[in-house]
DNA sequence: TTCCGATAGTGGGGTCGCAAT
DNA sequence: ATTGCGACCC
DNA sequence: CACTATCGGAA
């Protein structure tokens, strides 16, 4: 008995991962009579009714205050302050114990799980609890392909990280789905290689990153686009490499380096 | 036969929290 | 008080 | 978040 409590105990503590919408990668579908929205790039949150959720099923320390008037359903959206703001964002949202700092936050919402109906139907249920906390993310309707690229183009002049463009007669969906996609722009650009840290598991004996440095003498590392040949067989220290970023750190780092090739 | 979708398993920068120094 | 590392977020 | 490598079933 005793090892049937120690064995179900976790079970109780750690909360599994809730099935949640996700998005795909955009590639040129046929999006026309869409909706595309600005992919804020904060926190995800899916509140069940009593708590505030992350994606990975770790339950949100947010202020009583800041949850007061929240629906008793489900919503599910995206925890943000403003463009560019990103590691500040993490940094109030992943406190143990919620600061001030939490006024700056809105929860921005893009899903109602579990209602009925299309999307315009189900985020209709949070219209009554819009506030300064719960927004409901503004949806626009996809004239044609160029519409989408004026809307990215726009969004990104401002910093915003990219677009979402959803199927808005899609039934609620739990998982990664084609009626959801993700539209963002990565950028190019060259570095140094200067070093390579070794690879674990399965790539024991491998290249785990290749170590880079950038024109301004910044060092980062490039962990992925690598294929297995090339773990084996890296760019050559000092070779110059060509690798693709979403946007730089604070600190001055690439997001989301991934390797391309050598530069040619 | 080829191709696509889902899964497993690697890797990045940044943050917090806790243990080691 | 500082450093290093795991566990999360993206 | 990004990706590569697999595998099995759809096309």
């Amino acid at each position: 008995m005793i090892r049937l409590l120690l064995f179900l105990l976790p079970l109780f503590l750690l909360a599994d991962k809730p099935d949640l919408l996700l998005l795909k990668t955009y590639k040129d579908q046929n999006i026309t009579a869409w909706v595309m929205s600005e992919k804020l790039d904060g926190i995800r949150a899916y509140w069940d009714g009593k708590n505030l959720i992350s994606r990975g099923g770790k339950i949100i320390h947010v202020p009583k205050w800041f949850t007061k008037a929240y629906p008793p359903f489900e919503i599910d959206g995206e925890l943000w302050t403003k463009r560019g703001d990103f590691e500040n964002i993490a940094s109030i949202v992943r406190d143990k114990i919620p600061s001030k700092a939490w006024s700056e936050i809105s929860h921005h919402i893009f899903e109602v799980p579990h209602a009925k109906g299309g999307l315009f139907e189900r985020l209709s249920k949070v219209k009554p609890y819009e506030g300064k906390i719960i927004k409901i993310v503004p949806q626009i309707e996809v004239k044609n392909q160029a519409h989408l690229q004026t809307f990215l183009k726009e969004i990104e002049r401002q910093d915003g990280e990219g677009v979402v463009v959803r199927d808005p007669n899609a039934p609620y969906i739990d998982k990664r789905t084609n009626k959801a996609l993700k539209v963002k722009t990565f950028h190019d650009a060259e570095c140094e290689i200067i070093g390579y840290t070794q690879g674990q598991g399965k790539f024991k004996g491998l290249v785990g990153a290749l170590e880079c440095k950038l024109d301004n003498n910044t060092t980062f590392k490039i962990g992925t686009g690598l294929s297995d040949e090339q773990r084996k067989n890296p760019p050559a220290i000092g070779t110059l490499v060509t690798f693709k970023y979403q946007s730089f750190t604070k600190y001055g780092k690439p997001r989301f380096p991934v390797f391309l090739r050598v530069r040619k």
